[in-house]
Parts: structure tokens; sequence; C-alpha cells
DNA sequence: CTGAAAGCGCTTACAG
DNA sequence: CTGAAAGCGCTTACAG
């Protein structure tokens, strides 16, 4: 089945293509008669306007890119569902692309999403990127660009956060008020701004609360998994008898460290108590189940579509816009990891 | 920063259009200088070709549609890794769209990647879909059709499978090897055919090795989440008191059906031997460690990109194929909820 | 109210 | 080896 075109609708109907393509548009020059039977005739012939033609002509595809480190993975996943549900809302398609962390990769994906001409690019940074310039190439080339979780502070974009500060803070300030005294972290990459974030808010919560910071009792974590977990749990009690709080910077290497610290005989939350980071749907089945901060996944993935959809609007009028900073809320979780 | 055209290239060099495309394309009437020079001056001033452009000359656009149940989800998001992943090596980029497990949403997606003319679809069915005549205007609009995972027997295209009765068949035969007399089975929903299929090879085992069926210890899940895992479980022991067996069709539902015994004080495996299925990465990390069939989504998702692409080529060289089944190893992954 | 014309930026068959 | 021309299928400013 050969696509039909609109110089077919237009020859059968013996009128011209542009006339036929105004009365598709519901131009208001264009009659009320000739419009219902070029409507008519493409309902029936079962017309689809060729998108490549209406790309060129329009030189939009309403199409944008996405980067995001890792795919499986629970709060991206998530992300990726709320800006797919709100794209498609606008009429908007989304092509993924995953950086895997990898700042080379993630390079090379701008490059080849500006290629492909899509409209705008959202994007959340991988572990590895120090380096900013090829961010830049994307605001050079005029498309409107948003950022989201693991953002750039340098960038001159729109970006979609949470606090990772404050909620770093919030947990461990809980812990303190359950009265924890010596409080450990587990801390993301060095690189990322949220992990940044979250040991700042750590380190506020001590300070503000007179507990002496130990930078012996921070750990860095890399890959985020729950091996890391049960392994900096085996080294933490090795290394800190005396520890009896936990603030770990994700909820599944939360559950790894849980996991090693009940092996070896430590009641949670009485000997330790623990909170993790992002509310992954198992922290509520686990046993304990896990006390830890809730991170808005597919909100944020909503918000930063939403947001490069009005930047798209405010181009469109040839409107300027300054570029927001939207953060989102997040909330503690109360749950039986902690006391 | 407007993008640079061709034809700019072509007046800077005083050349015409035509021979700056074929310079850039490597034609073999183009003389060796003239092809230096076109291809450094397009690296200088950064040329990319218009890809809208392209795409209404090639008619081609080098994007495929992904129609995929739900994102957030271990399995499925795996398949998504497998499938941008494989199709980035191949120059592909790759439209994603989450049916959420709706039929009317499945089919207006059909339409909406059909009209924005992408090369060909990836789908996975939605556990609701029933009626499959949607699919079929995929295959007259002549475009690739590739199945995975949930797929529709009656649709002549290319599928990516495993052998869900085979997988179904070894998980409860491994029950029966271990000693289990009474197996109970926690099957998918209704319509879905991998459902169905683990289903069969479940029966089939029971009746290869003497053990009569009773119907009353299937028990169906439809949200296939922990706490139907848990719900289920409850209601199991309190109807069959001798159950010493489990096979259940994932491992999510899975590791909640075995919270749940546990919390009665079930020991696993000595009271009840569970046995799921895909081979979650928390399938190793729970306690017990769960006994699972391998489902290698990566792979398959690796494969379905493969196949179509197969398809792409048959087309453009005008060659006609048929369609291909393509059935992927599992494996059953010995842990300790079975002895 | 309708249509001829130009043009979006490329590719490619054809002429020279 | 080079270039003029046609054309992919639309949209829209303009003329009538």
């Amino acid at each position: 089945m050969k696509p039909i075109t609109l110089q077919e609708i237009a020859d059968t109907l013996g009128i011209s293509v542009s006339t036929a393509s105004k009365a598709l548009k519901n131009y208001p020059d264009v009659s009320e008669e000739t419009k219902t039977l070029v409507k008519e005739l493409a309902a029936t012939m079962n017309y689809m306007p060729n998108s490549f033609a209406v790309n060129l002509r329009t030189k939009e595809s309403k199409t944008i890119g996405l980067i995001i480190p890792e795919i499986v993975h629970y709060f991206f996943s998530n992300v990726i569902k709320g800006i797919i549900y709100q794209a498609e809302k606008k009429g908007y398609l989304i092509i993924t692309l995953q950086s895997n962390e990898s700042y080379q990769l993630e390079k090379k994906q701008i490059e080849l999403l500006l290629s492909k001409n899509v409209d705008g690019i959202l994007i959340s940074l991988a572990n590895e990127t120090a380096d900013v310039e090829h961010l830049k190439t994307i605001i050079e080339h005029n498309k409107p660009l948003v950022m989201f979780d693991r953002i750039a502070k340098k960038i001159n974009c729109s970006k979609v956060v949470i606090n990772d500060k404050k909620a770093g803070y919030t947990a461990t300030e809980h812990l303190i008020e359950s009265g924890c005294k010596r409080i450990a972290h587990f801390r993301g990459p060095l690189l990322p701004q949220n992990a940044i974030d979250r040991f700042q808010g750590y380190k506020q919560a001590l300070k503000k609360h007179n507990l002496t910071f130990d930078p012996a009792l921070v750990y860095t974590c890399n890959d985020m998994s729950f091996e890391e977990g049960t392994y900096f749990a085996k080294k933490l009690i090795q290394e800190h008898k005396d520890v009896d709080g936990l603030f770990v910077s994700s909820d599944l290497i939360a559950i790894g460290a849980i996991t090693e610290l009940k092996k070896q005989g430590f009641l949670i939350p009485e000997d330790i108590a623990v909170v993790g980071f992002s509310n992954w749907f198992m922290s509520s089945a686990v046993t304990p189940t896990l006390t830890t901060i809730d991170q808005p996944g597919f909100e944020m993935g909503k918000a930063a579509f939403k947001q490069i959809f009005k930047e798209l609007n405010f181009r469109k009028k040839k409107e300027t816009y300054t570029p927001k900073v939207i953060k989102l809320k997040t909330a503690l979780v109360k749950r039986d990891s902690t006391p």
C-alpha cells in the first residue's frame, strides 16, 4: 500500500494542492464546501501527511532527544516514563539514548541528535562528565536544552532538580533526632553535583546539631550497586565499631548494607539506624522497611518535558525567556529502619 | 548559529550543489581534488546535511518505533537498552512509546508512529491486547514489524522470544526433582502468550512426572507486583496446607511470596521450595537467594533490532524474505530457594 | 475563494 | 569530470 499524497487528493477532487492543503488545515479563506469535500476524501483514503515533507517545510520534527546515563534504573526509568508521557500528550516523540555513564558517548550522542535535527535535548549527565563544553554546542545550535537530576551548574539552561542538599540534611537530621551520635555516609561518585549536594547536606546537619564531622565515616560509592552496599557495610563495621547511624545516597546500596549488617548480627534500627535515598519501590518491601527520601522521578520527567515545551513555544513566538531552575519537592518517608 | 547548507559550500567553492553532494558521498565520478576541497570545507564549516531534506529524498529516516508495555520494569528496560545499543551501532535511532498495558493506547501509538514515518516498528504487546488487527496495518503500510516477548502468534512477522513453555517445564521439573509433590503456580495474566506457555510447561512437567494437575493450585496474577506475591502466598497457605513447591511467573512476585511465607514461619526451601522467573538482579540479593529462570532481556533487545535491520536491508535490495522466529536460550539458575 | 509559484535542502538520473 | 534539472511532498505568501 503506497501512501497517498495531497496531490492525489487534489487531483481526484479537481482542485489544486494549495487549496487541498489549506482545506485540511482549516484556513479561513477556503469555502466550507471545499473543506468538507477534502476532509472527507482524506478520511476515506486514509491520508496522512508525509511527515518528512512537513518537517522540511516547517523546520521542526516534533521530536526531542533524551540522553540518560542508564536506562535500567528505577529512578531514571521513571523519569523517562514521565518525559514520554508528557511528550505524547503534547504531540512530541522522544528519541532515547543511553550514555552509559560515559563522557565520550554522551558527547557523541549530542552530535548525533543534533545531526538528526531534534527540536531540543533533555539530558542527565554521565557520572564521568566533568567538562561541559559539549553542552554548549546544543545552545549554539539554537536548540533548547533542559537538564535534569544530574546537572551542570555552569551551563546556562533550564534545569529540573530536587534540593539534594536539603534532602541530605533532612535525612541526616532524622538520624540525629532518632538519637544517633556517630553517623556514617555512603555517598555517590565524586563528580555529580547531586552526590556532592547530598554530602553537603549531611555535613550541614551534623554541624547544626553539634556533631563532629569525621571524614573517615564517609565512603564513596562508584557503581551504586547492592554489592557496593554489602562491601562498604563490611568495611564500616570493621573500621568503626561505634557507628549507630547510616545515611546512604541510594536505596539499593542501603538495602545491600542492611543485608550485610543483619547477616553480621546487627539489629536495624536498634544497633544501626539507616536512611536511604530515592524511595525505590522495594524499600517498602524489604525487612525492615527502609526509611528514605522520596525522589519524584515521574514528576521530574514531566516537569523536564513541560519546560522544554515552553521554551519551544517561546522560540516559535520569537519571545525571549530566561532559563529556569525548577526544584521538585522531596519528602522523608519514615519506615522501620530508623527508630 | 544558522546551520550551513550544501548550497553555501558549493557557492564558496564556486562549484555546483550536485558536485558538492557527490563529492561528500564519494561518488567515483568526482575528481579527487574536488572531493578533498569539498570535504575540507565541509569539515571546517561544520557542515551537517539537513536530515529533513535527506529523509524526504531517501524516504527513510533511520528511525525505528518501539512500543513497550511498561518502561519501569527490569526485564523490559533491559530489552530497551539492548535495542538502543544495537540501533546506535547501526546508525538508527529509537523512538520509544509506552502502551501502559492498554490496547487502546497501543493501537493509537501504532497510528502515531506510522504517521511519523518510522522505518519500522518493534513491539511487545500489552497484556490487554486480544485483537491484533492493528498490527496488520503496520504490514499494510509496508513497514517491517518485529515482535518480542509478548507476541501474537497469528501475525505473520518476525518474532524474538524465549521458549516459555520449555522454561516453565524446566522450572517445574526442577521442583519435582527436588522432591516436591504438591506444586502451586502463580501464573501471569490470561491473555499474553508467554503466561499461557509458562503455565503449559508447568502442566507438562507435572504430567511427565505423574503428578496430578490441580487447577486449584494455579493462581492468576494480574499486576505482577510484590504485593500480589504476598497476597497469593497468604491465600495459598490458607487453602492448601500441603503445598511444598511453588513456581512463580516472575521474580518480583516470587520475592513477595517468599517474604510472606517467611513471615508466617515457613522455611524456604525446607517447607516450600520456590522458583521464580526472569533472573531479576535482586534475586541473587534476597534471603534466601532465589532459584529462577534467566531470561536474557538485553540479548532479546539486540536480537530484535538485528532482525528488523536485516529486514530493512532486504527491502532496500527488493529481495523477499520470510519472517523468522528467533528463540533465545534460557537457563535455570539454581540458588537457595530450592533444596 | 482558488491556484500558480516558490521554496524547504537535498539526491540522482541524465546531458554534455 | 561537472552541472542543470527534476523531484521528494508539503506550506504559504502572493496574485487574481
